[in-house]
DNA sequence: ATCAACATGAAACAAAATTGCAAATAAGCA
DNA sequence: TGCTTATTTGCAATTTTGTTTCATGTTGAT
């Protein structure tokens, strides 16, 4: 667990923005040599810093699909069920993102079908089939407005 | 609006996986030279199916951080207020993601901040400061379990 | 002051991306 | 069906980018 200095937040905030920046260009924008960021690349990627590197595709042109937000209810707070649901979301790739929250709900989910038919067997899968899971509430997504995982730039900053 | 082939959607599971991967090498994976990879990649970047390459950036690694999940309600449904309110959102580099749905809720909102405060001063900012907000609920994530924007592989198989 | 550990830039090197071109394939159209 | 015109392909040459090497410089501890 190694520290990150001023020239790292400045390479990350351009990696996460476009990850096929050439080395010397980013070498340029935040002072360093083309080397010396490669070697802070690198080292970034093996200790986990940089989680991985992927292209965004865009949702509308391989398909129609349906996004839906899940607020989910657990009938028991016992971790060992909470465990075992929480694997079941982990593993299921409709799944886009998983949540385990405060409040009335335990988890909230973001989920990616290709029809609401699709969905409603979903549910069978992974809701209804589990004895665990008091009820749970869905939300249809009309529109994506935003959908990103980038960090705020603010938040890459000094230490 | 051109058409995707099962070699462009076959190129596509790569790169979502990791879109640093050798041409060379996804052209032995999906049967093609690297050249005619290159090119269509190349297409995809500018047709705009291929949105963005980016670093995914370890949240844990760059500073403790809160995640959000707000569901905002309206008071109006008037196209001018849900526009405005939407853009507002848009803006945001806080918000990370932002859907627009149906039901008791107008919006839902991912939202990223570095401590409780940040988002307590958000909230003034993007909620308070806005009449047409009724009320919000927030859910806070007490972890993440999995956060990803990749397309479900067998939605990138043929059309 | 000396030493060790480490990060740096410049240059050499390796690997990958990109382009030019001829051949193969697919798509209209008579 | 046969012909023509688009595309798309693979290969090889070229260019760009990524990676390693090495000598130098910096930092901090003894």
């Amino acid at each position: 667990m190694e520290e990150l200095d001023p020239f790292d937040f400045a390479i990350l905030r351009i990696l996460q923005e476009n990850n096929m920046t050439p080395q010397r260009e980013i070498g340029e924008a935040v002072g360093l040599s083309a080397a010396a960021v490669q070697r802070r690349i690198k080292r970034m990627r093996q200790s986990g810093v940089i989680e991985a590197d992927r292209s965004v595709i865009n949702r509308g042109r391989v398909g129609a699909m349906v996004t839906l937000i899940v607020e989910v209810f657990m009938d028991s707070e016992k971790i060992e069920f909470i465990d075992h649901t929480r694997n079941t979301f982990e593993i299921a790739p409709e799944v886009q993102q998983c949540y385990y929250v405060t409040g009335e709900s335990d988890f909230v989910l973001v989920i990616l079908t290709e029809s609401m038919q699709a969905y409603e067997k979903l549910t069978r899968r992974i809701f209804f089939s589990n004895p665990n899971i008091r009820h749970f509430r869905t939300i249809v997504a009309m529109d994506v407005i935003k959908a990103g995982m980038t960090i705020p730039e603010g938040f890459l900053k000094k230490k």
